[in-house]
RNA sequence: GCGGGCAUAGCUGAGUUGGAUACAGCGGCGGACUUCUAAUCCGCAGAUCGGGGGUUCGAGUCCCUCUGCCCGCACCA
């Protein structure tokens, strides 16, 4: 293999001219974070520069705002231009007039710009190369820095209600963590996924009370999550109708003298109605008894069941089903209590609100203006819903001795088991993790920031410091938000099923006959579930996003679609490539990436080179929309490449160059998508 | 009232240790399909970054303050 680019920087050229510069940097190493190894090319230069520790520290390199300020750039001048007394600009000049190119390998010259920016520009025959070599030798680990260090990571998501459907929020919240999962995981660390199963709550109870006393006679043809759902709002409506009808009670026993014989009818319906929800009331009690002891597990397992062939068709996979009934039953509870009790913070008042309950005070105020505790144990003895979320946390962390086991619960679609807590069971993972996530609507932040307040009360300060609430904001209609309890919310199922109908119909338009519907129901349906899970995660999650299926549906402009879209292009190419037009893999293999010098193809490849950085930040800040910006980035600037730049016209020697850049941009949106769980296609 | 969050183009948003002329998508207007398949691409218009003050060589970003919207302040979850 030649290369005729002369450059003595060049790979290939190299092999010719064999000098020998200095080693460290001039080593080929094939690196999974080309531009870290850029940075630090950039950070010799600077040292050899003479600038100090001090300044390197404060300053940073960062990608310039427009391609002609190079690739990288550093704002150290400014941060010398201090301490020297000298104009920022001035001292960029004198540091780049030091730079020698022979010295290093993916730098080929400094500049100083602006009021004082030093920017550095590629030598991109080292830089073409050191990118593609290093994603292909990287494979499937691409976008993971080499000295990341693994964490043991909780992450905890979806923790929905098992009494009715998923609601597009509780999508929201699925795919935010799955995603974060998957960064994570991409990123080095090692994840378990826990969905905290609430299964001894009033919801649940209130879902089994109507599927045990009010069953429909005959089974309608809708997922089970769906029928338990419909039944639960005609329950929590009755139930929660209980104030308005007693209101109006009042108001016609105080005022008998209006009229004759109408408000008689009307408070004697009245009374029967307080009377029915009155016998409810106490049916839900005896049904959370009966959900504490296992009696309605296998109605739990069938709401549950149903709700995760939701979380499947998207995707979302777990590792374990935390159930609150068996955080009851192996005194876990009792234990974290036992921890609690020992802090100041944590009394059992005899008189006043909060008589006879255990409470800890966390410095808040009530509406009032008055101190407000928060309930751990209710005067009747019950466990609160936070009482028993501390108690999790500490077992979580370990930090209480362990009482629970694991035992298999299903085998899911991709694969892999999903485990249950149990009472017996094989025992966890032995080691603590180092971080717990929880992804949890933003109006719990308080209920999150008690179970932390709790920790620390217990002595846990370490492990409060490790867990991080990460808040997302409500997923709200046009109209206003949604509510679970009045039936208003839009489900999850019908805005998939939506989606995939919309990209079905659009498929079957643009194929005209000449695709089996099988593969074209197959297309729709990955373009609607990427569709869905793309709407969910191109926002910032602290923001709350106004529902609307049109947004989910326009298959236009900054959607999973358009980055699909691009990866077909990129497979009809190389797919002509080695089929029609028969060229060899070897002709492809032994392309010289010299040749890639087109606008368009830099481009690409310092888009390629930027992931491994970007999954860091999105990994750092736990912002999987960073994830999503850059698949889009990269799907926007291979559209460029296509219209610019023809592939397989171009010269036989070009053509096998640009055949190896059009895999190695698949390989990395690929993985992006596999972050996204955007769903590839190859024909569209 | 107390605590938390948010405010960027007509609409929806990005802007994550302060950096160069604030970046996209949609919508609007105008262009490009005999093509590696146009669900694509190109151009134009559109922003006193909620108001005011401060820190800094430099502020959408940090601090103070005001305004507006959302959430929480249950022995619910």
């Amino acid at each position: 293999m030649s290369c005729d680019c002369n450059a003595t920087r060049c790979p290939w050229c190299a092999l010719l001219y064999s000098s020998a510069p200095t080693p460290d940097v001039t080593r080929r190493t094939m690196s999974a974070d080309p531009l870290a190894d850029l940075d630090a090319e950039f950070l010799t230069f600077l040292r050899r520069a003479g600038v100090p520790e001090s300044a390197l520290e404060s300053a940073q390199l960062s990608t310039p705002p427009q391609r002609e300020f190079g690739a990288r750039s550093s704002n150290v001048a400014f941060a010398l231009a201090r301490e020297r007394r000298t104009s920022p600009r001035a001292i960029a000049q004198e540091l780049a007039e030091t730079f020698h190119p022979d010295e290093y390998r993916l730098l080929g010259r400094i500049e100083p710009a602006g009021a004082g920016f030093l920017n550095a520009f590629l030598n991109d025959a080292a830089f073409t190369q050191d990118v593609i070599g290093g994603v292909q030798a990287a494979g499937a680990h691409y976008g993971r820095r080499p000295d990341a260090v693994a964490r043991r990571v909780v992450i905890e998501h979806t923790s929905v209600n098992p009494n009715k459907e998923w609601h597009i929020g509780h999508a929201r919240n699925a795919v935010l963590g799955d995603v974060l999962v998957r960064t994570l995981r991409l990123a080095g660390d090692e994840v378990e996924v826990q969905n905290y199963i609430d299964d001894t709550g009033l919801q649940a109870a209130m879902s089994i009370v109507g599927l045990v006393d009010f069953p429909e006679p005959e089974q309608p043809d809708e997922k089970f999550d769906h029928y338990a759902g419909r039944l639960y709002v005609k329950i929590a409506g009755e139930l929660g109708s209980e104030k308005t009808l007693k209101e109006r009670l009042a108001e016609l026993e105080h005022a008998p003298a209006l009229s004759s014989s109408e408000p008689v009818n009307e408070a004697d319906s009245l009374r029967a109605r307080l009377e029915n929800i009155a016998r409810l009331q106490k049916r839900a009690v005896q049904v959370m008894h009966g959900l504490e002891s296992g009696e309605y597990q296998h109605l739990v397992r069938q709401i549950l069941d149903a709700q995760l062939l939701t979380a499947y068709r998207l995707g979302v996979f777990y590792n374990l089903l935390a159930w609150e009934s068996d955080l009851v039953e192996s005194h876990l509870f009792g234990d974290a209590i036992q921890r609690l009790e020992q802090s100041p913070s944590v009394t059992r008042p005899a008189e006043g609100r909060y008589a006879g309950a255990l409470v800890i005070w966390t410095g808040q105020q009530s509406e009032e203006g008055e101190p407000r505790a928060e309930v751990l144990i209710r005067s009747n003895g019950l466990p609160t819903y936070v009482g028993k979320d501390i108690a999790y946390h500490m077992w979580k962390f370990h930090l209480v001795p362990n009482r629970l086991g694991y035992v298999p619960y299903a085998e899911e679609p991709n694969g892999e088991t999903l485990w249950s807590t149990s009472v017996h069971g094989e025992p966890r993972p032995s080691l603590a993790p180092q971080l717990i996530i929880n992804i949890i609507a933003a109006h719990q932040s308080q209920a999150q920031a008690t179970v932390k307040d709790a920790l620390r009360a217990a002595g846990f300060a370490e492990a409060a410091g490790d867990l991080v609430h990460l808040a997302y904001g409500l997923v709200k209609g046009e109209f206003g938000h949604f509510s679970g309890r009045a039936g208003t919310a839009v489900s999850a199922d019908s805005v998939i099923d939506e989606a995939v109908r919309v990209a079905y119909d659009r498929v079957r338009e643009r194929q005209s006959g000449e695709m089996a519907d099988v593969e074209m129901r197959a297309i729709a349906e990955a373009v609607g579930v990427g569709a869905v899970r793309y709407f969910m995660v191109q926002y910032n999650p602290q923001r709350e996003i106004t529902f609307n299926v049109a947004d989910v549906v326009s298959y236009d402009g900054n959607t999973a679609l358009y980055i699909q879209y691009a990866l077909v292009r990129m497979h009809a190419i190389l797919r002509r490539a080695t089929g029609e037009r028969g060229i060899p893999q070897e002709e492809i293999a032994a392309a010289n990436l010299c040749l890639l010098q087109h606008e368009q193809e830099r481009r690409l490849i310092y888009h390629l080179a930027l992931y491994p950085s970007a999954v860091a930040d999105a990994a750092r800040t736990l912002s999987v929309n960073l994830i999503a910006e850059y698949a889009f980035d990269l799907a926007t600037i291979f559209s460029q490449f296509y219209r610019d730049c023809s592939v397989l016209d171009a010269a036989p020697e070009l053509r096998a160059a640009r055949l190896q850049l059009v895999a190695t941009v698949r390989d990395v949106l690929a993985n992006a998508c596999s972050i996204l769980g955007v769903p590839v296609i190859e024909r569209l």
